[in-house]
DNA sequence: CCTTGACTTAGAGCGCGCTCCAAGTTCTAA
DNA sequence: TTAGAACTTGGAGCGCGCTCTAAGTCAAGG
């Protein structure tokens, strides 16, 4: 690593771009083709990522593994190439786009919840097999209809009561 | 709700057990098609949910929700319907998702940082036009390659370092 | 009984994000 | 100079999880 290398515009070829990224060729390709991102070539005309795209895309890689889809890239990419009278706009989308995912990352949670319940709940019915006194030992019919009230209760709820009461009792043979 | 209510085995046709759940008809039909849970049948040949199939149901839902595919689900249903016996090999099942997605949640979070980062930036970028002094003001090139040193420093290492020195200068014209 | 709407099936279609292929070109190291 | 690796393109294919269609059947209210 010399002093002059800090000066250096490095330039990457896509193999290159790839292994740091952490992503295949095709993948790049792919994001290029979805115009994301124009990469500059060489005289040959194969790519020749510098290090302002790999910085980019290193972000954009962000936004995917947080949820964002393509489309979402291409709109702040968009915004991006237009100038910076676009700033308001891209950090806009981005605040929109944090929200979403701490939204979607909340709800994971709770639904996470009810694994571990669920793990719990098989914990609490293998262990008292050495305790033979005191066991509730409620066990479940169709085997595993171990979706108990208790359990229930703390299952997130999941949307739309639809009719109030569809009809009492037997509705249907 | 009257006490007999209590000991109805309540039935529900799919589009009630779909408006329970939160989830299309479509949805019920693919799932039970995937071989995930028999449903009971009226003698015209409708489907018949019991409570104790919308509490299962309630439960991969929770699974699907944390992105467990449905191969994985399969899997947990043809271990549950095996029988008791099989519930340590559920547990498992259960604590590798659990596992998985609790290493998955906390990935993501790490990128959401990132894209936080961005927004603080662009944040800062905006508010010093009323402060004409001491603003450090570095302005970017392609007016977005705004991951700074300082924010990369903070990004996720996106693995595979490969060659450790494919070469060195200017590689590529 | 008859209408109406919810249900049934098998199977096709879709949106997403890659992933791969084939045939040809460029680059690099010996 | 030349072999072989890495690159180029357009376009097809894939796995996933639904989502929808068509043509017909069932069930509840009037």
């Amino acid at each position: 690593m010399s002093a002059e290398q800090l000066y250096t515009t490095q330039l990457y070829s896509i193999g290159e771009a790839a292994a740091q990224l952490g992503v295949s060729t095709h993948t790049l390709r792919y994001y290029e083709r979805e115009g994301l991102l124009p990469v500059p070539r060489t005289r040959g005309g194969q790519r020749s990522y510098r290090q302002g795209d790999l910085d980019l895309l290193r972000f954009l890689l962000c936004l995917r593994a947080t949820g964002m889809g393509i489309q979402g890239l291409r709109e702040y990419m968009a915004l991006a190439r237009a100038g910076r009278e676009t700033r308001p706009q891209r950090r806009d989308l981005l605040a929109r786009h944090e929200a979403a995912v701490a939204a979607q990352l909340a709800e994971t949670q709770v639904h996470l919840q009810a694994v571990q319940r669920k793990i719990a709940l098989y914990d609490t019915l293998a262990a008292p097999l050495q305790e033979p006194t005191a066991t509730p030992l409620w066990d479940d019919s169709p085997d595993d209809a171990l979706c108990l009230a208790a359990e229930q209760a703390g299952l997130p709820d999941q949307t739309t009561p639809t009719q109030p009461s569809p009809s009492q009792g037997e509705p249907r043979a």
